[in-house]
DNA sequence: ATCGTGACGGTTGAG
DNA sequence: CTCTCAACCGTCACG
């Protein structure tokens, strides 16, 4: 699993003071090869944040396909799967790249319009309509409104290019109402200072959302911030009471401290889905200017919460 | 002794 | 529900 990010920050910390790496590696009881990769990133791309583990590429059944395989069954209730494949590409709503596979079709003939047949009628009388919308919009979890991430672009990205868009900075959202706080009944604590933790897993599940990716922190870190090292001041963007060093025992979350003074990446930007809506995922009433922060939170605080009440 | 890098095994989530 | 795939991770070993 990745490192913490109080981890992390501290390592470029340190080599930002002029500790070799060699000597970071040990202080912190972490791999030279981690340290390195990590300092190598940080100067690359100017985040401390790892990547965001699994997932794949986005998906294909976008609710335009879906609404055209509906349509396909709804003029033809027996079209098989493969035919509405065939005719998702000839119709070019799909290219060979993206379209479905027939299983794909198969589930959302089945989850998704699979009661079709029933209401047909009333479909193709109210075909105009958008389709039922779950709470959530659907796909809302994977939006790329920016060609660059529509592209999908596998391999490395470029320095300078966003590894996620802005849009995208807002983290993979879960649907679950499951929340650490919730479970661990710590609510309180986690509500002091607007300091939110979203329900998205469960402790179990320990998995939290990713964070904004390089290209955000890149947005927040300017240039002429770098440190005489040559490394972009991490001070930029994580505030002095951040760098407090190493996690006390004392403290409910060592992470918190992230939240303490946020004004130095947050100020001023909205993040906000894909859709332009205020970044409230779950019913966190998080303002606008405090939703990273609140995810970032939520990572850092959900897993050390966890860790201390084990 | 130090450090960059690739191989490796593990984890994760979408399809 | 299970499997596959592709992304990432940190560790290790090599040069």
């Amino acid at each position: 699993r990745p490192l913490p990010n109080a981890i992390r920050l501290r390592i470029v910390e340190l080599a930002q003071l002029g500790i070799r790496p060699c000597d970071i590696s040990r202080q912190l009881r972490v791999s030279h090869g981690c340290v390195s990769k990590i300092l190598a990133r940080y100067n690359e791309t100017g985040s401390i944040l790892p990547g965001a583990i699994g997932g794949s590429k986005p998906r294909v059944t976008t609710p335009t396909v879906v609404k055209h395989i509906r349509t396909y069954k709804q003029r033809d209730p027996g079209i098989f799967a493969w035919e509405i494949r065939d005719r998702l590409l000839a119709d070019g709503v799909c290219d060979k790249y993206n379209v479905p596979s027939v299983s794909s079709i198969s589930r959302i003939l089945r989850n998704k319009i699979g009661n079709l047949s029933q209401q047909s009628h009333y479909d193709s009388y109210k075909q105009h309509q958008p389709p039922p919308q779950p709470a959530l919009p659907y796909n809302h979890i994977y939006s790329y409104p920016s060609p660059i991430a529509a592209a999908g672009g596998k391999g490395p990205t470029a320095p300078g290019v966003p590894a996620i868009p802005s849009a995208m900075a807002m983290p993979r959202t879960w649907p679950s109402s499951h929340s650490v706080t919730d479970i661990l009944g710590i609510r309180s604590i986690t509500d002091q200072g607007k300091t939110l933790i979203c329900p998205h897993r469960t402790p179990e599940g320990s998995r939290a959302p990713p964070v904004p990716g390089a290209g955000t922190f890149r947005r927040l870190v300017s240039k002429q911030e770098a440190a005489p090292n040559g490394l972009p001041a991490v001070s930029s963007f994580v505030s002095a009471p951040t760098m407090a060093p190493y996690p006390t025992p004392a403290q409910v979350s060592p992470y918190m401290t992230y939240s303490a003074t946020p004004s130095g990446y947050v100020a001023g930007h909205g993040w906000q889905h894909a859709g332009g809506t205020p970044l409230t995922p779950h019913n966190c009433d998080i303002p606008a200017s405090l939703a990273f922060k609140g995810m970032q939170t939520a990572r850092e605080g959900s897993h050390s919460v966890t860790a201390s009440a084990l």
